[in-house]
DNA sequence: GCGGTTGTAACATTGAGTGTTACGGCCGAG
DNA sequence: CTCGGCCGTAACACTCAATGTTACAACCGC
């Protein structure tokens, strides 16, 4: 699968800036968190901002701008991230219609759709049971 | 999420070659499966191949030559399909390792990597429920 | 007004998936 | 033992999403 970063840069920048409000900031700005993240300052915001659609995370402009949290870290789960910033389905059907003279052509695509969103909705179960607060803890349990 | 067809394919695949034969035909052509799937023969051969690989399936040349199953459809899982076509894993790290000197950037990978194969071993667990004769029996449901 | 940051457009780059052509290898049929 | 049909695979073009990059208008605390 074209396994893309989008979910682990979005999980990484929420982790970011929940730790540094800890640490008494008010807000983060897209150049810090893209210096940790190894990347460029705006694909941060392209992903916050689709973060913010999704009411995790506000954003100030002007003086002092910057990023933070909507929402506690502890209410925030892996699934409201992915679904934020992952739209489509898991996996795709065919490119073209198959053909529809045969009897396997005909059904394949309602079989497989019925199949897949059992198989989505389990996944979106696993998703939900992890939060951000797990995932910073297990980030600074990784530091020692 | 670049949701790619192979799974989807793949499955049109076994399902077409395992009614095929209950009809009472040997083997079934790349060239057939390509019809009723809307692509190309090759693209057929390439997948049919991987799940050679993976003992699903098997091939004959020569005179007569075409693709049989190597098991019954009840004993073929997504999940056997899944792990013959989709070798990487569901969500990719950073491209760029992140800042080491900072505790998100250093803890980040470990942290998810530990996360992903949980949510990675519940996917599996669902696509090893659903059977391809499962897949051919809605397929069949289908089409009235 | 100044300066720093967001918000977004525009474009280049990369890589996986897919489609297509080509051709050598294999083997049953005749 | 030749022929024809199909596999196996290389090679290449095309498409598309993700990502990286530059640029710039909009915003607002100071």
């Amino acid at each position: 699968m074209s396994a893309n970063s989008r979910l682990t840069i979005a999980a990484h920048a929420l982790a970011w800036i929940g730790l540094y409000q800890r640490r008494g900031h008010e807000v983060a700005t897209s150049e810090q968190i893209a210096t940790s993240a190894s990347t460029n300052p705006v694909v941060i915001r392209r992903l916050l901002g689709e973060l913010r659609r999704a009411g995790l995370v506000e954003s100030r402009r002007g003086g002092g701008a910057g990023w933070s949290l909507a929402r506690e870290l502890e209410s925030i789960t892996l699934l409201d991230v992915y679904e934020a910033v992952e739209p489509g389905p898991l996996f795709g059907m065919h490119r073209a219609t198959p053909d529809q003279e045969c009897v396997v052509g005909h059904g394949i695509q309602p079989a497989m759709q019925g199949i897949y969103e059992g198989i989505e909705e389990g996944l979106r179960r696993e998703l939900a049971r992890v939060t951000l607060e797990d995932v910073l803890r297990d980030v600074l349990a990784a530091s020692r």
